[in-house]
RNA sequence: UCCUCAGUAGCUCAGUUGGUCAGAGCGGCGGACUGUUAAUCCGUAGGUCGUAGGUUCAAGCCCUACCUGAGGAGCCA
């Protein structure tokens, strides 16, 4: 066993040192041929490309050849020649042939065409081994690549929050229960409610909705820090763009103000969408194409004008606009949709922006990514630094078109007091004793922000459902595999 | 959780006002073809029409409930 094998099929095709004997192992994608000649499609995955291999059927016994279906996984010795087709470089000439194992052609469910996504979810097990999801699983692991690159190369340290946590008081949303009591007899105090003291943790415990307030102290130690990893919410969720379970990436820095914090967040991102249409231009380009096609069918007010990877290369050629909330409500209030009275939602200083309102912006107005900065402080959480106004905290949420929010994030409130007065208000104090002493003791300035791993897969591999951009997707009565 | 739409062969879908409406393409299987490119050509087998009730002489089609999926809203990343 080799520790780097060579015989990866991306490392095939680029080969042009022909006539020499290679070994290819794969799984069928397709097969045709006539009697005595057949052309078989291998794919292992290392690439978008398949490498074709010829097998001169007369050669090998009967019971092989049949075995070489659509889906089986074969070991191919040969030769790498210089290809007699059209289509490809090169190919490889079969001398010997081993199926690793077999698929049962009236059972196997892909074949070489098209599938619906909602048909491929339901077999997520086995979408793999398509086009599309290598594709889109190929850049999923660049980006993630990335992102430790992006950090590490300017001094941030990869932080582990914890994934199982007995706060309660993020305020991000619903959580999910932690807890080895048995659930037909749930122990009871004297009061009647359920005894957590016999609990595994001896409290109430839950999976983590979000590993900023961890990932603070973190920052006030080490300066500058990002977490990456699983994020758990137990919302009753059914849309494009939410999963019960997601990856969050979360850096939060010591003595950035939330100006530093907006810059990071727009270099980072567009480091990610560099990063990925200089090493994924051949799974994009798929993508591309598969994008046009969808993007065609759709209605002419809700199409694209502008292509998969040109959206990309858009978003880095342009900065990010930046306003603030009370100047977004200005515009959506002076703008021709108010006027005509097409929003649903009332639009006025003070609300939460909707969807539409948001859309709005980003699409309609601007046409590129948005950074709104301030929001009133009743529709925002506890940890964000109120601004001198005494209405407005230093939050910011970064708009793309199409998915919306991708990243919220805030300037967080350094000032004892200030804090605590809200945690007081919230009730929040005893539980976060530990995250108030870090304002007690050497406080900071400092800020940070959360990015949804999967809304920037969907953005940058253009796919509609964030249901298709995570191998295993987890969602209100959805938990197979 | 709310609103809208959909569920017919392994997949993608057609099925007109309820009355030969159980259909097509792809895939599968059998055959033809010495180099194909989701190959082509000929032949063939697949379906309790999501589930359970109801209306009717008659239901894939109408009604009710439920299940599943999709899209939108809310929540947010």
């Amino acid at each position: 066993m080799t520790i780097m094998k060579q015989n990866a099929i991306r490392h095939l095709l680029q080969s042009t040192d022909f006539d020499r004997p290679v070994v290819v192992q794969g799984w069928v994608r397709n097969r045709r041929g006539s009697k005595s000649v057949a052309f078989v499609h291998l794919n292992d995955g290392s690439c978008l490309a398949n490498i074709q291999v010829v097998v001169n059927v007369e050669e090998f016994a009967e019971e092989i050849i049949k075995k070489i279906a659509v889906g089986a996984c074969l070991e191919v010795e040969g030769k790498l020649l210089a290809s007699q087709g059209s289509e490809q470089a090169c190919e490889v000439l079969a001398e010997k042939l081993v199926i690793l194992g077999e698929a049962d052609p009236e059972k196997y469910p892909l074949q070489p065409k098209a599938h619906s996504l909602e048909f491929l979810r339901e077999i997520a097990h086995l979408r793999p081994r398509t086009a599309t999801f290598g594709a889109i699983f190929r850049i999923r692991h660049h980006l993630g690549f990335a992102v430790h690159q992006y950090f590490h190369e300017r001094g941030f340290f990869y932080w582990q929050s914890p994934i199982i946590t007995a706060s309660d008081a993020e305020g991000a949303g619903e959580t999910f229960r932690v807890t080895t009591l048995p659930l037909a007899q749930m122990p009871k105090n004297e009061t009647g409610a359920i005894d957590f003291t016999q609990d595994f943790f001896g409290r109430e415990a839950n999976l983590t909705v979000s590993g900023q307030l961890e990932a603070e102290l973190g920052a006030l130690g080490l300066g500058l820090v990002y977490t990456f990893g699983p994020t758990f919410r137990a919302e009753n969720s059914n849309t494009t763009r939410h999963l019960a379970e997601f990856w969050m990436i979360e850096p939060e820095m010591a003595f950035y103000d939330a100006k530093d914090n907006q810059d990071l967040a727009e270099d980072f991102l567009k480091y990610l969408i560099r990063f990925v249409l200089t090493h994924c231009s051949e799974d994009l380009a798929f993508l591309e194409e598969r994008f046009q096609k969808e993007n065609s069918q759709k209605k002419k007010e809700e199409q694209s004008e502008m292509g998969l990877i040109e959206k990309l290369r858009f978003v880095l050629e342009n900065e990010f606009v930046r306003i603030s909330y009370t100047e977004a409500i200005d515009i959506l209030q002076a703008s021709p949709y108010h006027k005509k009275k097409k929003f649903k939602f009332e639009v006025k200083w003070g609300i939460d922006l909707q969807s539409e309102h948001e859309r709005y912006l980003v699409e309609k107005h601007f046409r590129k990514p948005v950074i709104l900065f301030d929001y009133p402080k009743e529709i925002k959480a506890f940890y964000m630094k109120q601004n001198e106004d005494g209405k407005t905290v230093r939050a910011m949420d970064i708009l793309f078109p199409g998915i919306g929010e991708i990243v919220g994030g805030s300037q967080r409130e350094e000032v004892l007091e200030k804090l605590q007065a809200r945690t007081d208000a919230l009730g929040l104090t005893q539980n976060l004793w530990w995250y108030l002493e870090t304002r007690r003791f050497g406080t900071a300035p400092h800020s940070g922000f959360g990015l949804g791993f999967e809304r920037l897969v969907q953005f940058v591999t253009g796919m509609g459902n964030i249901r298709d951009v995570i191998p295993y997707p987890r969602s209100p009565q959805s938990a197979d595999f």
